[in-house]
DNA sequence: CATGAATGAGCGTTCATTCAT
DNA sequence: AATGAATGAACGCTCATTCAT
């Protein structure tokens, strides 16, 4: 509809130009590289509000500003788009993750991975959404895809736990895996639920409460 | 709809209607009620799994051991099943909810909140997952419905945290309504969690998790 | 909707106590009679105003004050019904032009049976607006039944016109199956016209009009 | 819809647009325009022969070769397919009606109006024998669409008689609308009879019946 | 005589996908 | 690299018809 003033016309062309429409080191033109980010971000949005069934790919289209075609130039299929884009979201999760844990003692690196989850969801709250409505779903196509990079990102989580175990500062008979799982699920509940919700309360009274929940049972 | 009432004459008849199988006291058969009855367990079943837009009404019909236009027979359309699906699933939960705070003073009140909220996912496990999948979803043609709804439930937390502060059992300056809400959350996505990825883990250990964490933050 | 008051509960069942629900000379009850009627009445009208297709067996019994089911025990089909409709109001058309017609020179009688098509419209105006959608339809289950019902209407018209030749009142070369057919129509066309498009004009401006035309016809 | 024009940047690219099928003046491509010219073609013949509601979307698009989504690619629905074949219809007639009576005198122009009014009929045989089915219908979606249509087609036999009344050729006391009215309606159904009853008689003596009938109603 | 619950074929419509341009 | 016209399987829904009561 006013997608129109979406579709640089000016600029971005010139800069385009420098490159002269070559190939990048992936392999892949700068300009379709664009491409894939806009459907990516449509798509992650429209997905989050309505679900991947009731999400066509005319809509992903329509919002990226480009025609329906192009969205199966720059993939195979729908279900594929989606599983990349889980893959792009829970991997940049990950990589948040590790790095928020990086060198840190058990106790602060648990706290780290509590604000470092925070901001990624405050950052990219639509592909929360997205994740807290289709993580527990059973039977879909892309459950394995998401099984395993849910493993991934909880993975780092458990290290933590159990470097905290091992220095006793988390209890000797925590459940590493329950425990992991938990919390990356409270954080992700309690987080959508703030950003749903209570849009105007500040993220700092969220974080605050849930890092107090961990410190405190943390303790025990 | 109500026809039934301007059609008959007499008093006689009535007599009638109810010794064979006819209308009961809210105007329905008990055949048709039957019917209604296997179809909310069939599409709570096969929406838990896909989620609504992926299941089909012939799918729901089938399970349910019926043709498809029956389904339109006992229901307005697709949406409206699921719209009273979760009418009749949150209404069992608050009342299950109300069940067990009735009388109960704030810390014991919020134990057995914990428990009934355990107790209600592991009987009705499917609607659970379904909760899980659509609360925190925009943008849906429901989603009025189960705002209001969710606003119910909560709403038996609240009082009972509510009483908690008063009688001093919870911290003064607690922000009721985030609280609850969180409570609520965290509930269901740890016990569907475990349902989901742990099915073989006993539900005590789950139960005692949960109290645990409340007790503690509840102490401070 | 507001049916209720139309199915009569009162005195309408101390008169049927009377045959204490025997049969007829025809060998129908009288109830089941009524019920007949009521279901042409209430076809005819619903079928003027959407067409055959467009109105619903469950709209046509609603408008009756009866099941579903009903319909079916009084009609073979929905088609059936159309047709014995049919039979019944061109069959009621061709008596009054019979009856119009009778003893009659020609030139009053053509007058006549102008003002007895336009009497019969009136009285019967959804059955007049039925016929002008469905007469000259083709590839339709009934059309061999209309046809067949049509040539007994217009071969009242045809005898008519016939004897006016004969007796020297109309022209000897009129072709007469064209002239019975276009008179027929002209007089359907102009009065459904009338009755839809300018209800409040009176009767006798539109039979003034046609007769003026025939007759200025006729003289040449 | 209007996204064509959003999209290409520079001035370079429209006439590549132009000469290779692109699109055309109103902003369709050749083969799209080609594709809805076959599909009101297949649905007049169709909706002629067996109404609007009996005729499936299936039918037209089997008729006019190509598959059912296409038909959906290029109108919006079965009923703006239908109400834009009544406007371009409808809107063909109205031009020559307007053709027909361009610059002559009364009396010559409503000759020329019949004639041209036959001549159309018998071009479009299928469309006028739609109308004579729809034009009288009540509660249909269209109607409004319809009885617009109508009004300019019929005004431009109106401004015909108005103009006679204004010179003498016809009598003062004329009604006009219900005579443009009736001229419309007596040509259409006694052309469809004759397509339909009596397809081998010359159109001539349909044409001199009519005109002899006006002439002489018009004498008066 | 009448009902209303149930049926399933078939409808209008949608949409992921293909492909010539 | 991108497009948009076309496709057809599959969907939600309707409705003429059946039948146990």
């Amino acid at each position: 509809m006013t997608r129109a003033a979406t579709h640089r016309c000016g600029a971005g062309r010139a800069g385009r130009a420098v490159g002269r429409g070559g190939s990048v080191a992936d392999g892949r033109s700068r300009r379709r590289e664009d491409t894939r980010q806009r459907l990516f971000e449509a798509a992650v949005q429209l997905i989050a509000e309505q679900g991947f069934s009731a999400t066509t790919v005319e809509d992903i289209a329509a919002r990226a500003g480009v025609a329906k075609g192009t969205v199966y130039y720059n993939f195979e299929s729908k279900t594929v788009l989606f599983e990349e884009l889980l893959r792009h979201g829970i991997g940049l999760l990950t990589a948040e993750f590790r790095a928020a844990v990086d060198g840190l003692p058990p106790r602060e690196a648990l706290a780290a991975l509590v604000r470092a989850e925070l901001e990624y969801i405050r950052r990219y709250r639509a592909f929360a959404q997205l994740l807290l409505s289709e993580m527990w779903r059973t039977n879909r196509e892309w459950q394995q895809t998401l099984r395993l990079l849910r493993g991934e990102a909880i993975e780092v989580i458990a290290e933590t736990v159990r470097a905290g175990v091992a220095s006793g500062d988390l209890p000797a008979d925590l459940d590493v895996p329950t425990a992991s799982s938990a919390l990356f699920g409270v954080g992700l509940v309690v987080a959508v639920d703030w950003l749903v919700f209570q849009p105007d309360r500040p993220i700092a009274d969220v974080q605050d409460a849930l890092l107090g929940i961990v410190r405190r049972v943390a303790q025990t």
